[in-house]
DNA sequence: ATAACAAGAACAAAAGGAGAACAAGTATTT
DNA sequence: AAATACTTGTTCTCCTTTTGTTCTTGTTAT
């Protein structure tokens, strides 16, 4: 966030605890509770850094009303937009397992060519089960948020709402198949309900440093 | 970056440092703590050469303000737009074949985690000399310029200054041999002087869509 | 010899914290 | 509805710590 008022390092680490703590207050916080939640034991001091805050545009200003600390409509646009530019990288994924979500989520910057304009996600394969194809242990794959796939399309498949896995797909009326791209491994076989489909794959990329 | 004012050696150091560590700073750095980072051990040290680097227009002046050392606009600018832009895609690779370089260049903004902080640019596989590693026809290659390599790196190879490959290499004194990942090619052999190292592979993207 | 640089002391301003006192808002009781 | 007690924003003073600035002294490199 671009200004001309330069905040102090306190100044800037309580509208970060707000920003990042927005959810966490039903109604706009008091300075009493922002003083406990901060560890600060006055109320004046933090007033202090609420008022330079205001002053810089970043706090409604709160003329004497209570529980009146609210970040301004500019500066919640600014700060979430930015924070989550680019695509999630939301954990890996190895054939066998459940999804090992990442606690803190990081968003890597994918170029257009290897995804889709609808929503995206990235996870790094673990094991070989698409070795075949070019996929390897290690890899990231962009994957498209759907619930649906063609015939042959490559998907994220969550089994018995339990494992998920990398696989070709083949879906009939009575049988869903899930195929995995190396030789020495083997289809799988399951009864439609028990395969639920959590996205397609799109793009794939690799390190090699 | 040029200007009238010339820096000098350990001015020009401080501010390459700034410019390159300026992520790990939470906040701007106050001159304690950039001594301590740059292993100085004097403020009043650092301060002198602070202080030129304001007079030269890279550094806001810090008025005895505590709000730390922190870049001019203009001296970011002129010193991100070049990473900000992405990374050049200059055409397409096929073993045999002088690279065909696009008339008109495209850039892609590729993630950090597939490139280097070196100059990078971007190349189309053509062909299935590398499939055994899963580079495969249509792929982007993401390559850091660079004119040596280590053996066993995947490398981009000028031959006789006329044909372009993306191969294994592997270099001794009297042969350089370059070799696919295609178990129905063979290696080739050649004259150190006949083959030009153009850069190393670092990256690897494919798109499914 | 001159310029560049490092180290450290000393100083003043800024930043930050604690708490008291007050007044305007809010909730509760009568 | 009025009176009361409580909460909460605001202001102020006093204090400690941090940090930018200035100087002096000594060392190194060209």
């Amino acid at each position: 966030m671009q200004n001309i008022y330069h905040l102090t390092r306190k100044q800037q680490q309580v509208l970060d605890f707000l920003l990042e703590n927005q959810d966490q207050f039903l109604q706009p916080p008091t300075l009493d509770e922002l003083c406990l939640a901060m560890g600060l034991k006055s109320r004046g001091s933090l007033h202090k850094h609420i008022q330079e805050l205001i002053n810089a545009g970043y706090i409604e200003a709160l003329n004497r009303r209570q529980r009146g600390v609210r970040l301004t409509a500019q500066c919640l646009a600014e700060n979430t937009v930015a924070s989550e530019t680019g695509t999630p990288f939301v954990g890996a994924i190895a054939a066998g397992m459940p999804i090992e979500a990442l606690e803190n989520i990081r968003y890597m910057n994918v170029p257009d060519e290897i995804k889709t304009d609808k929503p995206c996600y990235i996870l790094q394969v673990k094991g070989d089960s698409m070795i075949d194809d070019g996929i390897f242990d290690g890899d990231w794959v962009i994957i498209e948020q759907q619930s649906y796939a063609s015939n042959g399309q490559i998907v994220v498949a969550l089994i018995d709402k339990a494992d998920a896995t990398l696989k070709y797909i083949e879906q009939y009326p009575h049988e869903t198949v899930l195929i995995p791209a190396n030789k020495h491994m083997q289809a799988m076989r399951f009864h439609p309900k028990q395969v639920e489909i959590q996205g397609v794959l799109v793009g794939q990329m690799r390190s090699y440093k």
